[in-house]
DNA sequence: TACTATACGGAATCGTGATTCCGTTTGCAA
DNA sequence: TTGCAAACGGAATCACGATTCCGTATAGTA
């Protein structure tokens, strides 16, 4: 949402801009920000500090700043990134043979790209704002919603099941994930299964009403 | 493992340490915060301030600063409180005429408790340390391990499933209640019925081995 | 090669919230 | 009622991390 450069004297050719061309050093820079910032997130989480990540992409400060204004702004560029690849993984198994492993497999993937990042981790299950906008941008509620109907024609998914429990899921798994510690750690699998398992059609009581 | 104090001049009597009865403004003031802290953090999760809370409980920070040396400590508190709940409601249902509705009824009440506590919730998605220091002190995990064989035995509850899976799901829960806002907030009810439905033997199929 | 708009680095600044300090007040025992 | 240890209040301090600022460096161009 940038604001357009004003050209009062030929109103004509007014909203061609043109974006002068970066320099390459900028350019070099910026991948090598985002590249760190991927690494450092992924690792330790949404609070992962600004200062490191200009050290890890070996930039100062002031250049991370340039290329991204705020914390939010990074942060928000790397899920934006993620939520593609769920989009992608979504279009993908909405045209697999079996609606229901469709299903099963998205949120199995949802929740391996969580355990693969804890800032995703982070992002879902204390940045809806951040979440929702990523989501939004891919049109994730239209593919949710897809699946979800999909397979509930083919009588494998519980009918009374809606798309909106779809990322509530997801969070939930995501949560879990990077916080499971000692005996818990690693078991966020069987959870995924039970999940599963309690989705199956016919389901043996009616889910109580949202709100 | 604290060093034991030593005693140099008489052994036979020193370890009688009577602490000097408290000031009656000191106990008074000790339950004032506890009150404030607790109505605090269940509103505004754990970034609720120190400050808010000395003025919430009408007395200055140090104050609250003298009967909890640090905020860790003044949440330690608090959730021991919730955790005593959480096992008198697992001692409860050990004993209820239906052994799979006594493990329905305590993950309700798990999630129900978190709902209305936003810092419990807090806890269970981020602090594993404060949250199993809890659950050891009240012997959560034998209380749940006995919840789960009971129902196993009945053949009610999936055979796979082991007591460290209850935790798991607590805390996934615990997140995604606070978390979800727009069309997600008040489905979570939707999700504990969903879990507990894959919770029921025999469990289509057998869940991943941990770790 | 010289020039200048772009970019850069990183020390200094700012904001926020936990924690400390210390002069004052108060419960209560003699 | 007096004396004083135990408590209090809350301004000042500290810590930490995001963000700003500005002097310096350099890609790209004439």
């Amino acid at each position: 949402m940038k604001a357009l450069q004003e050209i009062e004297t030929s109103p004509a050719d007014a909203p061609i801009t043109v974006e002068p061309a970066q320099r390459a050093d900028a350019r070099r820079n910026h991948a090598a920000v985002i590249a760190a910032a991927k690494r450092l997130f992924a690792d330790q989480g949404l609070d992962a500090q600004m200062p490191d990540v200009a050290k890890a992409a070996k930039v100062g400060v002031g250049t991370v700043y340039r290329h991204f204004p705020t914390k939010e702004a990074l942060i928000a560029a790397l899920v934006a990134d993620r939520f593609e690849r769920l989009a992608e993984k979504a279009r993908e198994e909405l045209i697999a043979a079996d609606p229901w492993e469709g299903v099963c497999n998205f949120l199995r993937f949802a929740a391996q790209i969580q355990a693969d990042d804890r800032g995703l981790c982070d992002v879902m299950g204390s940045r809806p704002d951040l979440m929702d906008d990523a989501a939004r941008a891919v049109r994730l509620d239209k593919l949710a919603d897809e699946l979800v109907k999909r397979a509930q024609r083919s009588g494998q998914l519980r009918p009374d099941l809606e798309w909106e429990d779809i990322p509530l899921i997801a969070c939930g798994l995501g949560s879990i994930i990077h916080t499971a510690v000692g005996p818990a750690a690693g078991r966020w699998p069987r959870l995924v299964e039970l999940v599963l398992d309690g989705l199956q059609a016919p389901g043996s009581a009616e889910l109580p009403k949202p709100l």
